[in-house]
DNA sequence: ATATATTTGTATCGATTGGTACAAAATAGC
DNA sequence: GCTATTTTGTACCAATCGATACAAATATAT
């Protein structure tokens, strides 16, 4: 039940990752399908094939990553459960892979999307699908540690959940910027202790 | 005392402010010179001569942009005796740039500059800059805010500055991505209301 | 008027862009 | 072996890219 025809020399999921690579630290008007090519070890034509053109290869690229990130949240908070422990570890995850090339790249999403969110519409919806899937986990595990009593009642769980989302935001661009991780890790604690706990 | 030579047909700023315009809209990589020079309204021999190349005209636009973003921040905040009412006054105004536009563009600064500053340590230089600018004049009022008996001591100034930021930063995102200004100014007013007020 | 200095507009440069046509190569099923 | 199907690699396309050479145009200073 194979398919026919000449077999792939690339695997769908590490030629992206290369691919996500190049947009990650490049943007994507800045990066060109040579640079593609080069990185994914393919030529054109057969990403044209694999892939669709830029833009659909860029977009596959942010829904590998976006996957990754959000599976990160739910891991951590699933995985502890103090919330402000699952916090603290979710940030610590996110600042290393902020933090993991040197120079440090940030998020993929946050840094490079918005540039090309005016010019393509789908990624503009690509940019908002992310926020409010982030703010969906947020809200969902903040819901949680309300009524789990860790975190104070009568706070506006959504709002709480973009304040969250906000430190995850700036963590990113100053990763970007050149801020060091010492720095992101202080800034990032202090955000998760300014929530309303209980105790 | 008047230069020689043939006159300028166009205004130094309001070349400037066109091209802030094409750069806030379309990001670095994707505005052309010839997108510039039609909205200048220059040829781009006369853009050559008069900011250099492509990337300086880049850089002065972002430099406009936060001359004015920072003189913004100081001014609703100074105007203000009372810090929390000049924050308002602040994201209010933010809000009303950031969404002036139909899309609504958000930060010139935060939501294009990260995608080029791997590629140029200018410009990562400049988004640096800007981010500690930023920084600094929060962390100044905050701690007069403290003086003032406005706000609780004890609290860290330099990481509540950087938390206000980290609302800045997000609004400009989301606004860039397609929220509303009514969501951004519910968030606004919940992230000011989460400071250590002593009132 | 003449010389000097600056800007403007046209025309153009080589390089690179995203995308594709087409044939050779390599598989599966029969 | 033969056909159908898919991928690969070369070559190439028109369009656009950032940047500039050069002469005409327009000002000041003497």
């Amino acid at each position: 039940m194979n398919k026919p025809g000449r077999p792939r020399q690339f695997k769908l999921e590490s030629a992206l990752e290369e691919a996500s690579k190049v947009f990650w630290s490049q943007g994507y008007s800045a990066t060109s399908m040579d640079d593609l090519g080069k990185a994914m070890s393919m030529n054109r034509p057969s990403i044209y094939n694999a892939f669709g053109n830029k833009e659909a290869l860029y977009r596959q690229s942010l829904a590998q990553f976006c996957g990754q990130l959000d599976a990160g949240i739910k891991a951590c908070l699933s995985q502890n459960p103090e919330f402000r422990e699952g916090l603290n570890a979710f940030f610590e995850q996110a600042i290393a892979i902020y933090c993991a090339s040197d120079p440090n790249l940030g998020c993929l999403m946050i840094c490079t999307a918005p540039a090309e969110s005016i010019n393509s519409s789908d990624i503009k919806s690509d940019l908002a699908s992310l926020i409010k899937r982030v703010d969906k986990t947020f809200a969902q595990h903040i819901s949680n540690a309300i009524d789990n009593g860790q975190l104070n009642m009568g706070t506006d769980v959504e709002m709480l959940a973009a304040h969250l989302q906000a430190s995850l935001h700036t963590i990113a661009i100053r990763a970007r910027a050149g801020a060091s991780k010492q720095s992101l890790r202080k800034y990032a604690s202090f955000a998760v202790q300014q929530l309303p706990w209980t105790i």
